[in-house]
This record gives C-alpha cells, structure tokens and sequence, in this order.
DNA sequence: TTATAATATGAACAAATAAACATATGTTAA
DNA sequence: TTAACATATGTTTATTTGTTCATATTATAA
C-alpha cells in the first residue's frame, strides 16, 4: 500500500500498477504548492467570497470612492461599509487616502482588477 | 443632495460640484453589474475561498484523482473530501468519471486553472 | 449471494463571520 | 470650543458552513 507522504512510499503493491500511480501521487505531492501558500490563497479569495464586498470591489473598478457614496450607490449602510472596507484594507486589496472629512478607498493592486474580470468571465459564459 | 437611484438626481446641490460627483457616482451605477451576477461572482469565488477546497482543487491541477487519492495525499477524511467535491461538482468547478469502483475527479474548466493561476501569482509576489 | 472496497450522504455540532447598533475618533467650520 | 459631518470600531446576534460520525449506496470479487 502506498503511503501518501513526501519521503518516500513503500514497495508493497504490484509493481507494473505502483510505477505509474505511486510516480503520479509523487508528482501530485511535488507540484503541490506548500500548505501556508494555499492557505494564503484562499484567504485572498474569501475576500471576493462575499456578494457584499464583490459589489464594493466592483464599485470601485475604475474609480476611488469614499465611503459615503459607496454605502449610498449600494443601499448598504455607513457601518457596514467602514468594516468590510477594513477587511479588504487589511487583505491589500484596496488602498485609501484621506481628504478632509472623507476618505477615498480604491483598488490598491492590477491584480485585484484582473481577478474580478476573470471570474466575471466565467460567470457571464 | 444626490440619491443613489439609477432613475436619476436631483439637483438640489452646487451645479459645479454636481456636474462632475454626480456622473461620476451615475457612471459607477452604470457600469455596476446587476446583483444577481456579482452574487453568482461572490459564489464562485466562495469555492475558492476554503483552503481544503484549495488543496484539493490545486491537486487535480494538471491530472484526474480519485476521491482516496485526494484524501490520503492530503491528509484529509475521506468524508471530508466527498463532501467538498460535492460542492465543487455542484458549482461546475469539477467534473467526474466512474471507474469501476472508484470515481475520478478533475478540473472541468480551464477558467479554474487560471483563477487558481491569477491568485497564486497575487499570493506569491 | 455475501463480503469488501470506494464513494456518497444525512444529521449534529462547532467555528467563522456578516450585519446591526451604539459609540468613539477625527476633521472642518462657525 | 462647540456643532456637525464622515469614518471607524467594539459588541452582540443570527446565519452560514466545514467537519465528524454513522450509515447508505454502488461496484467488484469470492
């Protein structure tokens, strides 16, 4: 039987059916990318993982808006806004910069426009 | 002071300032996608907003798996693993093959690779 | 048919989390 | 300083959701 772990696997199986599906399992395990880089990644797609931060991303695609307009344009209210405005803050996925009383939050990254239009794509097919 | 309906403004406000905030905040609504498919975006990236979906998405990035497979490279129940293809096959995001007693799963998009492409180039910068 | 292996699924439980509400902080103008 | 506005944040609550455990289904082999 084969063991699923990096350092090795052991020998107990047929040999014809063990060279070519222990061989993929251990490719598998070596292009398997490191737990704490997965775990990196889908905690950058739960920010998008949420219709209430999509519409605020989505808002601000090609524009800065405070945060006022934004809960205005979307029905949210102020609070909510503020706080998944921190969280994606937080995530870098969008950036601000204060002017007087308001605050003008944007997307802080390329990447995080071209993220929204891929699954955008997906979605529209 | 400006309301937020795609019906139009009123024009109770500075024309100056009105002219230029107003469209702006009238070309967001524009362009804002209806709900209904920013909830189905959100949906989709939900799927990949869970690092044991992550994983068991990245496994499959470039061969099929049988469900024992997946669970035993990455150390996860097979309950578990049942449970969340599930979920991906539900939200077309894999797709499966019967063989003999075992069930083969794989990616059923090349949009799922390039999302998990996009992010990880995000994550790794 | 019976036993066994692989997968699927229903139910219960625990952890995560988004929204609401109240309140605090920060900024400008009077 | 005080008032008013814009934003931030702490707390509570309700909902969502991932996992586990037990069991059911499906398929093969004896």
């Amino acid at each position: 039987m084969l063991n699923y772990n990096r350092k090795g696997a052991n020998v107990t199986v047929e040999k014809e059916y063990l060279e070519t599906h222990d061989e993929l399992i251990q490719s598998v395990l070596d292009r398997q990318p490191a737990d704490e880089v997965l775990y990196d990644l889908a905690e950058l797609f739960k920010m998008f993982g949420d219709s209430t931060r999509i519409k605020i991303l989505y808002s601000m695609f090609d524009t800065e808006l405070c945060v006022n307009d934004i809960a205005g344009l979307l029905h949210l209210s102020q609070s909510s806004v503020s706080h998944q405005l921190r969280i994606l803050k937080t995530s870098k996925l969008v950036k601000s910069r204060r002017e007087g009383k308001s605050v003008f939050y944007s997307l802080d990254d390329e990447h995080v426009r071209l993220i929204l239009s891929m699954g955008m794509e997906h979605v529209e097919e």
